[in-house]
DNA sequence: CATTGAGCTTGCAGATGGTGCAAAGATGAT
DNA sequence: ATCATCTTTGCACCATCTGCAAGCTCAATG
């Protein structure tokens, strides 16, 4: 028997789990799905115990919704160790999550392309928000090197935003208070000496990143690695994704290269964008950010087309 | 007003949606994953009128469970045209449930390096039960060729199994009772003339893949296009698999070279199959199939090694 | 081989929480 | 501007979850 199970959590109405959120939320679909969220790269396999134990709820009750789950193919019963994982369902969903991104459709030709022409990884992700003060970039394509193919992918995966290049593209060119909020809450732990781990170093940063129109990082997240990123735009003129050119140092040579590289990762940035409906401004004396755009007529409207800007939705 | 809402299905237990299967699946929660089953390449986006027609649900209902499904990041609502669209956790989860994929994570490497070797596409599939009288082949990865680079990824993809060489495969190597039982319902419709569409010569075509080694495949799902397939097999010798080298006719040039792509299609799965642990079986003169093995003593056991032959679940 | 124990499943009964109904609120079309 | 359609919300009822506890499976241990 097992002993004391979780006494609090268990037996309240909407609050248990994780959020008192709107009013109405199916309880047990909350939960089943909370279970379903379980399943990282790093725990890939769960047993009924484990998510029990993990999520404060019973056994049964876990026991019951990983049956559903398992009916509609969301996961699979190992075969004989009695372990779940997840089901053939969520790799399809997955593919047409992916191939409904309209973002991820336009860059990939020249993901393909740059990657081609490098022998360098190609990367693609956005700004997610994991919790109330938890943020990251979310991968949404990779193509990997000629010279250093990964078995596995990114897709999905998080990065942190301090120590990755997209991380700071997509930082730098938030909306001030936007920046600013994130940054009151973005811890800033070191993964290398070369992390950078101090705000006003990071904030520094991220000036430079929006003056150069690229961000480097060089060996702040793992060893032997390195990046080059820049920002991707939409139709209404905000980045919206960042794409970066990867690689181990020894590939991208960066001390010698990063004018080239910068170049490379700043040209099919922008070609991404242009295929988003995005109008490079013209550079106006110092007034405005890249959001400003002039209508067909040479006027300025304050709206670039008939149709108002229209934000495309997180991935 | 809605007029008539179907009105069976509507309010009893366990009857209404799909299955009538085994006595205690959590209804709300298989409801609220039919809903999210709904969303396919075609219909990447649904409103709650949508889900609530196609699954003979309450609106009230399918608002309610579309509620909790975006709460948890599983949907999103798309902007302003009120339309339901699949969310970053599924992405998140069907990389999880990828690079979970021991057979996938075995193949990635040597998929890559055969589709950049010959610039065509090296493709991974499995066979893939979609209710209870429809199968079908299920990507699982997919490298394109140089020459024809993809803007979507065929990962979850389903095709048929008669009218595409790794579906040829998967068949062929089947265990005859199931091979039999598959065939029995497989409808068998044309994509173009080249399609096989009789019962007879799909056997004849079988046992033919099976007797060479591979399979092939022109123009028989789409015009221009063909491929070659052998299969994959793991460790208790079972074929749980196949990869394909696919392309435009024009690339593939199958009429002069199919022993030549077939010889690479070979050695590629035999190369993947040793990963996962396979040894090809020596020749006996006669008797059985490959899963008989010898041991390390050279004594037929009956079984391969200590660890009995152990099965690949389905992804 | 017998024993133990942890983990999983199943019956059951109670009451929580999900559902349908109907009305109000949005949203877009004519 | 008016209408039609779709979506959301409040409410009340009772169907349906959930927790408990017993039974069961399976693996590890003595």
């Amino acid at each position: 028997m097992q002993a004391t199970r979780s006494i609090s959590a268990a037996h309240n109405g909407r609050s248990g789990t994780s959020s008192a959120s709107e009013g109405s939320l199916t309880q047990s679909v909350e939960r089943a799905l909370s279970i379903l969220s379980l399943f990282t790269d790093e725990t890939p396999a769960l047993r009924v115990a484990d998510a029990s134990a993990r999520l404060g709820l019973g056994q049964s009750t876990v026991s019951r919704l990983l049956a559903t789950l398992e009916a509609l193919g969301y996961v699979a019963k190992d075969d004989h160790t009695g372990r779940y994982r997840l089901g053939a369902e969520v790799i399809r969903l997955g593919g047409v999550a992916l191939n409904d991104n309209e973002l991820r459709r336009q860059a990939l030709a020249d993901l393909h392309d740059v990657s081609a022409a490098t022998g360098l990884g190609a990367n693609l992700s956005v700004l997610r928000r994991y919790g109330p003060a938890d943020w990251g970039i979310f991968y949404l394509a990779h193509f990997d090197g000629a010279k250093a193919p990964r078995t596995y992918t990114l897709i999905g995966r998080r990065n942190p935003l301090h120590a990755t290049a997209m991380g700071k593209v997509l930082l730098a060119h938030l909306p001030v208070d936007q920046r600013q909020a994130i940054l009151d809450v973005l811890p800033l732990p070191a993964y290398t000496p070369h992390t950078i781990t101090a705000r006003p170093a990071l904030e520094a940063e991220l000036e430079c990143v929006v003056r150069r129109g690229y961000a480097v990082e060089c060996e702040e997240l793992a060893f032997g690695r390195a990046c080059v990123a820049a920002p991707i735009r939409n139709r209404s003129g905000r980045v919206v994704a960042a794409m970066s050119l990867s690689g181990p140092l020894s590939a991208m040579r960066l001390l010698e290269r990063e004018p080239e590289l910068a170049r490379l990762a700043i040209e099919c940035a922008d070609h991404i964008s242009s295929r988003l409906g995005y109008v490079s401004a013209p550079m106006l004396s110092a007034s405005g950010g890249p959001s400003q755009q002039l209508n067909h007529s040479g006027r300025y409207t304050g709206h670039a087309l008939r149709r108002p800007p229209q934000e495309e939705p997180q991935p």
